[in-house]
DNA sequence: TTGTATGCGTTATCAA
DNA sequence: TTGATAACGCATACAA
């Protein structure tokens, strides 16, 4: 019966023998030092030092049913337009100490699921997830989890909990009135596939239904889904080319697809934006410092991501307790390319 | 003494009860499922269903004395080249049920040092760290901790642990040879600056003293050190054009640079390599896709990432015990930029 | 195949 | 300011 004893290893209660006191006095002096007196503080300390002892927090999470550990499911790892936010989360956790865990998930909801569920299991204090369709189970599990869910992909009318983000079809009919304004009237529109990319698929009405009502008609044929990667948006610049010459203005989704146009035109020694022009729905480096530059829709990538980590720290500190809907907004900057 | 009892939540004693067993059954019918009777299984399942249970890995970790946590840790969450190894590691992990957490560092040591060891404090099983140099008490927190560590941003001589990596020196001196190889005496180095990034520090030192071999002096005022950003590669390009307007080609150190300078060529029209020849130490997909493509050093920075992971999964998993130290190497891939 | 006893290292609570 | 005690939820070791 039992088990059997292994080497016991470093612990607050080693640390304290050795310095004199208990271990719950240890585990004082390392959490709040104020509460224990100079004089142990400091042979504590030194005890600490002497051993290189580092406090198991795995104890402590379970003693304590508190985590210091930040889920955040994205589609993909790889893109840039992740990154900026992924740093404003990490920026945001590191000043209060806490975690991040970071995996992703495609536009895949099983997976998502699977993700979830491996982090409710190591009982992290609080998920944030870029996709904002999710599957039965996961709701089931996020709902008795208890903790705090961000949502960052769009302006979901039924969060799970909290979102930060943007309207993507308001971001779409924002660009679709600033092709209007600048008389374009032959219009085409690009983006990876649509099906299970609900983003793009309200990127792509609020931009079409926009032009709409300028009495401007995108015909089937000229909303391309191409595949990934900048070969995917030089293929929707030749497509277009080749099918609807006349057309004078492309909205592309994502600034992979965007540069990938640009080079080709570059390639076809096609001006931009006199022979065609080229809009982007994501800002960036990239697309800023192409020749010409981009015109493109900002979002406050870094911020979003800073915002959605306050929301999970606020309710794992037991500061905040509801529900948090946060619309940041978005800007059409035009550039050289319109 | 004692403590308040608290609303227990759910646990394997709950599930245990509610199907007929104990604690223990319901265990191993979730680690070990070919453990446990069908019957039971069965009875389990319908109860973890029920009532949504998800097992608390904190408690089992503790019990256990083991995590299915990584951690990373890199200079920046931003730059492409890591995201491309960060998604390496993370399908490595995820096929092993391995977490990952993420962190980024910029080249402070000490930034480092915080990271790991809340690393070790949480007890993840295994440390990745792109960057070479740590602080002393790095070291001893790592010695200290038991678990693999792999470096993977050079393949340093004095490896904490495990090396997955390529030589920076001897990409430097690759590029040396195809630029000598294509005729160019007139050379320039641009990077950010060196000091606190051996990496780059090792990329040039490699490339100067290639080309110093081949009777070719770079001078002090071509080794140029900018600001980051597209618009530091742009200058890079501008001062070069100023202060030595004879230059032949140029290799700068990363993409984004390179990127910028390439765009600058454009703005002035100068043509590419006519004008100026360009090279890159990284490959990537800006890079290729450019007009014209450029040249540059490929690194299989995916691959990196799923070995990094597989050291550490094996050595978490107690199949391998002792360092190991893979160079994997590089290829010079030309293009039309040079 | 299943159960019992025990301990993982920490923290909450109360007592001193 | 410090200590004693009892959990936290699970897995190890052994017994049945």
């Amino acid at each position: 019966m039992g088990r059997k004893k292994t080497e016991p290893g470093l612990s607050m209660k080693l640390v304290g023998s050795l310095a004199g006191v208990s271990a719950m006095t240890v585990s004082r002096a390392l959490r709040d030092p104020g509460a224990v007196s100079d004089a142990v503080l400091e042979r504590i300390r030194a005890v600490i030092d002497e051993l290189g002892y580092v406090p198991n927090r795995v104890a402590g999470s379970l003693s304590s049913n508190k985590t210091t550990q930040v889920a955040l499911v994205v589609p993909s790892l790889r893109t840039a337009i992740h990154a900026e936010m992924i740093q404003g989360i990490s920026d945001a956790l590191r000043q209060h100490h806490f975690q991040l865990m970071i995996s992703d998930c495609g536009n895949s909801m099983a997976l998502e699921e699977a993700q979830i569920r491996g982090y409710v299991a190591q009982r992290v204090c609080g998920i944030i997830l870029h996709n904002t369709r999710h599957s039965e189970a996961a709701l089931r599990i996020l709902a008795g989890a208890g903790i705090a869910c961000v949502e960052t992909g769009d302006l979901t009318r039924q969060p799970v909990d909290s979102v930060v983000s943007y309207s993507n079809a308001a971001a779409g009919a924002a660009m679709a009135a600033h092709f209007v304004e600048a008389g374009y009237t032959r219009i085409a529109f690009a983006s990876l596939p649509v099906k299970n990319r609900e983003r793009i698929r309200a990127l792509r009405q609020g931009f079409v239904t926009g032009l709409r009502k300028a009495g401007i008609v995108v015909p089937p044929a000229l909303r391309l889904e191409v595949e990934p990667g900048m070969q995917g948006g030089a293929r929707a610049l030749s497509t277009i080319l080749e099918t609807a010459p006349r057309t004078q203005a492309v909205l592309f989704a994502g600034d992979v697809l965007a540069a990938g146009a640009v080079f080709e035109c570059q390639r076809r020694g096609i001006p931009i934006p006199a022979g065609i022009a080229i809009a982007n729905s994501d800002d960036g480096e990239l697309i800023q410092n192409m020749v010409p530059g981009v015109t493109a829709i900002q979002y406050p990538r870094y911020d979003i991501g800073v915002r959605a980590a306050r929301i999970v720290i606020e309710r794992a500190l037991g500061r905040q307790s509801g529900p948090v809907v946060q619309d940041v907004g978005f800007s059409v900057v035009r550039r050289g390319s319109t």
